[in-house]
RNA sequence: GGAGAGGUGGCUGAGUGGCCGAAAGCAGCGGUUUGCUAAACCGCCGUACCGGGUAAACUGGUACCGGGGGUUCGAAUCCCCCCCUCUCCGCCA
């Protein structure tokens, strides 16, 4: 969340940046509510410090003997009054909190202008989009004709949008997971955490998912947990409620499965992997003083694309717009692969810098040089997200024959398979 | 899931109704002494919010002893609910 501070004092400033995304703001509502709160604190504070000295007073009484029956009914009056002021109070931070954790970050000034995903901005390609000498087929038809994809055994037994890997295909997804696993972890400096897959929605509210995204989360209610829809959410509460005493930055990076409703998007890219309900991601998330922050994003950037390069994909880097960035990021990149089969460019990561949004909401702090204590800023990004990564590495790899040439990077980690052919996936 | 024991500041740990935001020790920071390291000695050493002050230093106040509620003039301390940890039993990959 923004620092109420900020928003009362540079109400102008606030009210521009959320503008550029679109946001319908209450920040008046917000404001009063702001104001009433801290009339009613001031003067519920000297109420009871009026108490405290009374209460003080009657003690000192009492233990010389005297009687202080008087005296206790006038205190016991103040109290009366205190805790109709504490009950306002209550009233009114909820209000205040509720109002707050519903506007968004601010964008940063290098973020673009622009309303939706139409005015993000290409920073850069990596390679271009090459016209295959055949007609490419989707990964769906790659998927079935190799033995390595079933969706409709996954849909029996969950429903739609759930994929099932079999043999190589299995294989394949497994080997990706430790491939970026040990890539971030031996050449980026990433410790490596495996994190709960469900979280509470205190953890939710932290990184900004609840009380905007509910709608998009699977829910248990009878244990009162969400699954996760991005490692994002375990990693980052891992500091939560806590001031850091080790020196930042700190990068931590996870595999987990991801699990979304994608409530809304039915027929909207749903074919296939591209758009699905659970899909594995290896996260990248980083806790870095505020200095810092928009260096380690590029950096983090760096982490997700040498990923890609090394599977020698062709892909782009897209800054989103003001309009485009989600709700806790103040910027975001998002990087995507060329997919052949779909004729698409495919998101499979999201590089975000949060600022102080997520560590106000999760009231992660640190010390600064001068020992005072203040936010970290958050970042996180994926390295990179499976299922579509998958479609990539399918439909880019494809030969005439319907054959798969692996990228030369994740062979170690197929047992030196270098090649998927049809048939040589173990049939279920 | 059942029974019992606990949750106090970065850590260890005292405190069972007012003199407690909390003893003591360790760690940390500053200083004195010191050939260096070490030791000794002295001082400092929680967070949030509201106010004063230049959004610094500093300063007045309020709250916080797992979380929430209650009793009381007054709660770390008494009562209730919840969460977590440990031990034992049960179940189990």
């Amino acid at each position: 969340m923004l620092d109420i501070k900020l928003i009362r004092e540079g109400e102008a400033e606030v009210r521009a940046a959320l503008a550029r995304r679109g946001a319908a703001t209450h920040l008046d509502a917000l404001l009063q509510a702001d104001q009433q709160r801290r009339r009613l604190v001031t003067d519920v504070e000297s109420l009871k410090r009026q108490r405290n000295t009374a209460s003080e007073e009657i003690g000192k009484l009492k233990k010389a003997g005297q009687d202080t029956a008087a005296k206790q009914v006038a205190v016991k009056a103040i109290g009366a009054q205190i805790a109709a002021l504490d009950d306002q109070i209550q009233q009114v931070d909820q209000e205040l909190n509720s109002l707050l954790l519903m506007i968004p970050n601010a964008p940063h000034t290098s973020v673009p202008d622009g309303k939706s995903a139409a005015d993000n901005q290409v920073v850069r390609m990596h390679g271009a989009p090459q016209p295959l000498a055949f007609k490419p087929k989707t990964h769906l038809e790659l998927g079935e004709s190799l033995g390595i994809l079933d969706f409709g055994r996954a849909a029996r037994m969950t429903g739609a949008g759930f994929p099932l890997y079999v043999g190589l295909g299995a294989r394949l997804e497994r080997a990706l997971v430790q491939f970026m696993l040990d890539l971030h972890v031996k050449e980026h400096g990433y410790t490596e955490v495996s994190t709960p897959f469900v979280c509470n929605s205190a953890a939710m509210t932290g990184t900004g998912q609840l009380p905007k995204m509910a709608e998009d989360m699977y829910y248990i209610p009878t244990d009162d947990l969400y699954l996760i829809p991005t490692a994002e959410v375990p990693i980052t509460n891992i500091y939560r409620e806590e001031i850091i005493e080790r020196p930042l930055p700190i990068y931590l990076t996870a595999y987990s499965p991801c699990f979304r409703r994608e409530a809304g998007s039915a027929g909207r890219e749903t074919r296939g992997l591209i758009r699905v309900h659970q899909f594995d991601k290896v996260e990248m998330v980083k806790f870095v003083e505020p200095e810092t922050s928009y260096r380690e994003l590029e950096s983090l950037v760096a982490n997700a694309e040498d990923v890609l390069q090394r599977l020698g994909l062709t892909y782009r880097v897209l800054a989103l717009c003001a309009g485009d960035i989600s709700f806790a990021a103040a910027k975001c990149y998002d990087i995507e692969l060329w997919a052949p089969g779909q004729q698409a460019w495919l998101e499979v990561s999201s590089c975000s810098n949060f600022e102080s949004f997520q560590a106000r909401r999760a009231l992660i702090r640190y010390r600064t040089k001068a020992k005072k204590v203040d936010y970290v800023h958050t970042l996180n990004g994926s390295g990179v997200a499976l299922a579509r990564l998958v479609v990539a590495i399918l439909e880019n790899g494809q030969t005439a024959d319907g054959a798969i040439n692996l990228p030369e990077a994740i062979v170690p980690y197929m047992d030196g398979i270098r090649r998927l052919e049809p048939g040589q996936s173990p049939k279920l």
